[in-house]
DNA sequence: AGAATATCTACTAATTCTATAGATATTAAG
DNA sequence: CTTAATATCTATAGAATTAGTAGATATTCT
């Protein structure tokens, strides 16, 4: 339920290459001054991100990253899943590759496991509604009201 | 998103007693026992739940815990959050108490603030519409279809 | 050739979660 | 009044996860 560091990030650096409309190339380095993200960390989150076929990356001089599609399909539940893993409430909840819980005699003893397969359900139901279009836009907003960049530029 | 094993031991320990139908007095060491639960950890379960006013307590030889109030009145994101505090996705995206991120300049500036509040909303929504109820009637059904005990009794 | 970039693997540090230990207080029963 | 069974409380140890760093390599443009 808490956002990890690498969701933020992601979340950060997609809305950042979001914000630049038409599919610039960016490179780390710029996303990670401006967003004040750890450079090296920001590395493995784009390329988490890459893996899942959320960004694409060129590399040598004048490389960088782009989205890959519109903003407005891709949504939370995927770019947290791509950077974070599947996530289920319990080990024994996922809707794809249930696991016995450690604990657990057998997957079919588990009376918690029903619940919680719907429970996660619905949790990943809030998180695929929203998308990165969402996310740009309120970022937008924000930059209106209070006349600065996206995060920073102090 | 994945269940705490506080919050999962609440959870099995609520509806041991919930199942157990009239307020009856059960020990620490009943449940600990028939749901293989380590006893000194779900001590501090449960008195965290009693801290949250979720169960009544007698001390003294014949003591134990008893629900307090009905099942079908407590609700799952009440019982989570008496184990695992208080949960945001961001810490500046609590409802109640918004508190600067620790990389943020001001809470103003987070532009992830507004939709991450919105978020955290919908996901106790999630949790708030289950009851202790409803987990004892799954708990129920499930003993009922493998005729075993609630977990165990191997 | 050189400079700027992405890619990859491994490692370290920090934090959080899980569990255990041990002392104290309360109550019922013999 | 003593004993046994219970809850209460605080501190600490151990384990696991998360966050961040380091350094080497590959690619591309000029």
């Amino acid at each position: 339920m808490k956002l990890s560091k690498k969701g933020e990030y992601a979340l950060r650096a997609l809305t950042y290459l979001g914000a630049r409309g038409a599919p610039s190339v960016v490179s780390i380095q710029e996303i990670a001054r401006q967003e004040h993200i750890p450079k090296k960390f920001l590395e493995q989150v784009l390329l988490a991100l890459k893996k899942a076929g959320l960004v694409q990356s060129s590399r040598g001089k004048a490389g960088g990253y782009t989205l890959q599609g519109a903003s407005a399909g891709m949504t939370l539940g995927a770019i947290l899943q791509a950077v974070d893993g599947p996530s289920a409430p319990l080990p024994c909840a996922n809707p794809h590759a249930p696991l016995k819980c450690p604990d657990c005699p057998s997957l079919e003893h588990c009376w918690l496991r029903g619940v919680m397969t719907e429970v996660g359900e619905a949790l990943n139901g809030v998180f695929n509604q929203i998308t990165l279009a969402d996310l740009c836009r309120r970022a937008e907003e924000s930059q209106r009201r209070s006349g600065q960049a996206l995060m920073y530029e102090i």
